[in-house]
DNA sequence: TATGAGCGA
């Protein structure tokens, strides 16, 4: 349907609801300033869920503009609002021109404070305060509607503080940037992390051993409280070629009866993460494994219990959970052979299925579900 | 520690 362009003007956008607003409650919500033309709450066309977008079309643009003033970041069914001018032009939205990321705020700073504070240094398009249930993630999005209000905000607030916290204030990064420069930033490291050095090794002797792979900046044997060697520590490097000489020379050589790690120095955050997926990888191939190491037994003879059917299996693996269904004391016909690996399984089934055992053959099959 | 979502279905 085509707008009337003096309505367009006057409409406002509407992001962050939830899914339970509806044109209703907008309506009476935003009737408080001003005559409201009309609200579209936006919905998918088939499920008509609410897309989490309105459009509020005021008869008055000078009260769209308060609308804007006075209710950008309330709460609606327990979640704040986010107002914008309604703009058709995508390039506009999405440019990323002028956008500019805020974090280490402050917890009790909200939508409005941050707004309030960035609109110092030009007109904004859109900002938020990044949160969840429990409130505040202590970061920030503002999108100014100009690169150099942007700048001015960066240069100003970056280092600031605001109710006690220090803001790191730069340009917006997308995802992918952002992966690229920790990338681009991981390999050319100049900081290296060396750890199995035993407790005897002090800083002027893991200095003596590193130093001649280049000029070291710094090095640090890292201690408890009581002040003894943790075993690892880190050296770092004026350049990134002495570095991964250092790491390549030294990494897994033997070092006074010991064998040397030696590897880039990773941030602490980037280590767990990376060990989280490790991990994580690590337990899907487990439960891979032990979906496949068990078997799933049909026709059994009422008269096969637990230990005549794990008597029958164990010929082939370590033979785990062994279960026959029973439903009121009896068989139900049916059970389950746990092995150890995948490999032991496939191989009872291959020898095991038609079997007799007692008076009936098996039927053997990879159970489905954990 | 943190680098969205987003335009009249």
């Amino acid at each position: 349907m085509q707008v009337a362009p003096k309505y367009r003007q006057a409409s406002l956008y509407v992001g962050d609801l939830q899914a339970d607003v509806t044109e209703d409650l907008l309506f009476r919500k935003f009737s408080a300033v001003g005559p409201v033309l009309s609200i579209r709450v936006c919905r998918d066309l088939a499920t008509r869920r609410s897309l989490g977008y309105a459009y509020v079309n005021f008869l008055q643009l000078a009260d769209a503009q308060r609308a804007l003033d006075t209710m950008n970041f309330d709460v609606v069914q327990g979640r704040a609002i986010r107002l914008m001018w309604a703009q058709r032009d995508a390039h506009l939205r999405r440019s990323g021109v002028g956008n500019v990321f805020i974090k280490n705020l402050d917890r009790s700073v909200d939508g409005k404070a941050l707004h309030e504070r960035f609109s110092a240094f030009g007109r904004i398009l859109s900002s938020k305060v990044v949160s969840d249930e429990q409130g505040s993630r202590g970061y920030a999005f503002v999108h100014f509607q100009s690169q150099s209000a942007a700048d001015r905000a960066i240069a100003e607030m970056h280092g600031a503080r605001l109710r006690g916290c220090r803001l790191f204030v730069g340009r917006f990064k997308t995802r992918q940037d952002r992966a690229a420069e920790l990338q681009n930033r991981a390999q050319d490291f100049t900081n290296v992390y060396v750890k199995n050095f035993g407790e005897d090794m002090d800083e002027a002797r893991l200095r003596a051993v590193f130093s001649p792979y280049g000029r070291t900046l710094s090095v640090k044997v890292m201690t408890d409280a009581s002040g003894r060697s943790k075993g690892f520590g880190f050296v770092s490097f004026d350049s990134h070629e002495a570095a991964r000489r250092a790491v390549e020379g030294l990494n897994g050589r033997d070092v006074g009866g010991q064998q040397l790690f030696v590897g880039r120095a990773q941030k602490k955050a980037e280590r767990q993460a990376e060990l989280k997926q490790r991990f994580d990888q690590l337990r899907r191939e487990h439960v891979r494994r032990a979906q496949g190491a068990k078997l799933y037994i049909k026709n059994l003879d009422p008269a096969v219990d637990d230990e005549r059917l794990r008597r029958e299996f164990s010929a082939f693996g370590a033979v785990g959970r062994v279960k026959v269904m029973q439903e009121e004391g009896r068989s139900k016909g049916f059970g389950l052979v746990c092995f150890s690996s995948p490999e032991e399984a496939s191989e009872a089934m291959a020898a095991m299925n038609g079997r007799l055992l007692g008076s009936k053959p098996l039927s053997i099959a990879l159970a489905q579900r954990p």
